[in-house]
DNA sequence: TTGTAGGCGTTATCAT
DNA sequence: ATGATAACGCCTACAA
């Protein structure tokens, strides 16, 4: 709670004059007789640049701004670690807001953005308006969207294909011997969303069974234990023997859900999450996952965000993150039982 | 991308000078004339006013700095969302630091505040050294440490007191028949691992129980993986029938190990983590763990830190919360199996 | 090599 | 009520 010295307090006591205390500090050539003393007479008073004076001298703040939907999902701070590791060395600061669900307050943050606190925006938003893509093109830093800001928008993306990502769990599924596989998506009015259902709805086409979409009302724990709810209660003669979840959050609702009501795992239902996160593998049964590499995207922001720093008036770019299927025990093959010799036996 | 607008481009829009822009746009009293143009001709360039500037004039940059050991341990979230929550509508922006495990890089980062981006620090370390200690009470900006600072030190600290929370778990697992209760550390070096191997050794003591320590290297998942092989492993006529862990995602760990290696929980070895993250309730079985109130304390850091702003003077506060015992199915009471009657058999 | 001086965008003081 | 101007702390032409 000391108050902080200032380039010229370091004069005054070096004898030198504020530019070359600045000048020594940054690395300019100088007689070795100054940059002894303006050293010297740092170092004694403590001195360290003053952030908020170099960033408005430079024009830069050194900080970089997060827009996650949710602190609380594990896979936005693993994207958080990704774009930490990506932004590497450059010693930017993260500033993290956990936007929450509100569309409005999401296009006030980008626009208040232009308040000059951060270099940069990576902005991972779970819904999209044309108001919201107005503000990022129309951002006055550089933006990266880790999502889907639509075809054709003149925004740097970082993209993946959860899409694809449903249809490899679908097929995954169906290939082990699932028979009734119902979906629980997140709400229909996210990007992933509706992303998600496509997929779903295309894989049952692809294999021939019979959608059902249960909606959660958000990507959370709680919420898929309520959706757990809506798919035991599907009628019809057989009940589902496996679940795809719109994330692994809902994943995890569901899971509990169906140990509590005494279903076995993964014998009497397969679950199957998207993001793959960290306690994905940790559960029990260790839950499969689509990975959509949401480290990586992190990093891939990062990097395209410094490349854009770098060269500002280059077009924009997409890249892509393939999805990946991570296989565990949730859903493990479909065993048939022995009644007649030559057969195989569950146990 | 676009350039943005100043005080100087409004008011030659708005036909008055920059003093009267900025005195209206701060809601200071105008002529009625005035302020319409004033507010015209802002919201024709989209005028914000920039961070930087205000942060130079004013002295303060609106946002305060948390430093956690890794955000990748919910417990970590769940105070960020607490000090959020605590900041609630100050405006105040939240710039994250995962710290990680070097103490020097930590305490080069709280000397580093000085660089004046942040008004305030809340700071989670998990060791502290004499160095962090004199950083964290000569830093140029206020500081509130979550965790263990010392006693004496005169900076706001916001506690709990983990000993007595292990002291909870163990006599709850003796309570409910547990016998043989091993204790899964952090590394000792820290300050948490400390107080709670403390709080574990006292409570065999009082039990008259053998204490038997298992110390992790790391307050994770993998880490408490690997520690259940060296519980396993454990000599003796009977096996451990209960593991208290030093954090939830440790507990994660041993659960995990336990399962895969045919263990019954919690019938045949109970589990207590600590923190009561929120996937302590969601893991199957949900596992008891002692609750250290981390978004109470992250809010409660957060309203120290207003205070501190509001009164700099006043002396150093410290708050605490109390650690409360989450009791799941991980722990379930010993049930004793009749075999004759009026005789016990453990089942 | 070094010092002087101007300006980044803002707010606030002090005249008017 | 309003305008001119100084100052916050820094960097960097430009001049010496």
């Amino acid at each position: 709670m000391t108050r902080r010295p200032t380039v010229v307090e370091v004069a005054q006591l070096a004898g030198v004059s504020i530019a070359s205390v600045s000048r020594v500090l940054s690395g300019k050539s100088a007689r070795r007789d100054t940059e002894d003393r303006v050293r010297a007479a740092a170092s004694e008073l403590g001195y360290v640049p003053d952030a908020t004076g170099r960033a408005l001298k430079m024009g830069s703040t050194l900080q970089v701004a997060l827009a996650v939907d949710d602190v609380g999902n594990p896979v936005y701070t693993e994207m958080m670690q990704g774009v930490e590791q990506g932004l590497g060395g450059t010693g930017a600061r993260l500033v993290v807001s956990s936007t929450g669900h509100d569309l409005d307050d999401l296009v006030a943050y980008v626009r208040g953005l232009g308040r000059g606190h951060a270099d940069a925006l990576v902005i991972s938003p779970l819904q999209r308006s044309p108001e919201l893509v107005d503000a990022l093109v129309h951002s006055p830093v550089p933006v990266v969207v880790v999502g889907d800001v639509g075809e054709g928008v003149p925004v740097d993306t970082v993209r993946t294909d959860s899409r694809a990502g449903v249809l490899l769990a679908h097929r995954h599924l169906v290939g082990t011997g699932r028979s009734r596989i119902a979906f629980v998506n997140g709400p229909a009015g996210t990007s992933p969303g509706r992303a998600r259902r496509e997929g779903y709805l295309e894989a049952c086409v692809e294999s021939g069974l019979a959608p059902e979409v249960v909606e959660a009302d958000a990507f959370t724990v709680a919420a898929g234990e309520d959706a757990w709810a809506r798919v035991a209660a599907l009628s019809g003669r057989r009940r589902p023997d496996a679940v795809i979840a719109g994330n692994d959050l809902l994943a995890f609702g569901v899971m509990r859900g169906a140990l509590s009501a005494g279903r076995r795992l993964p014998r009497q239902l397969a679950v199957v999450g998207i993001d793959d996160t960290q306690f994905a593998r940790v559960f029990s049964p260790s839950l499969t996952s689509v990975s959509l590499g949401a480290r990586e995207r992190g990093r891939l922001a990062a990097e395209l965000l410094l490349d854009r720093l770098a060269s500002p008036g280059r077009d924009a770019r997409t890249v892509r993150v393939e999805p990946r299927l991570e296989v565990r025990e949730s859903s493990a093959p479909v065993v048939e039982a022995v009644r007649t010799p030559g057969a195989k036996r569950s146990s």
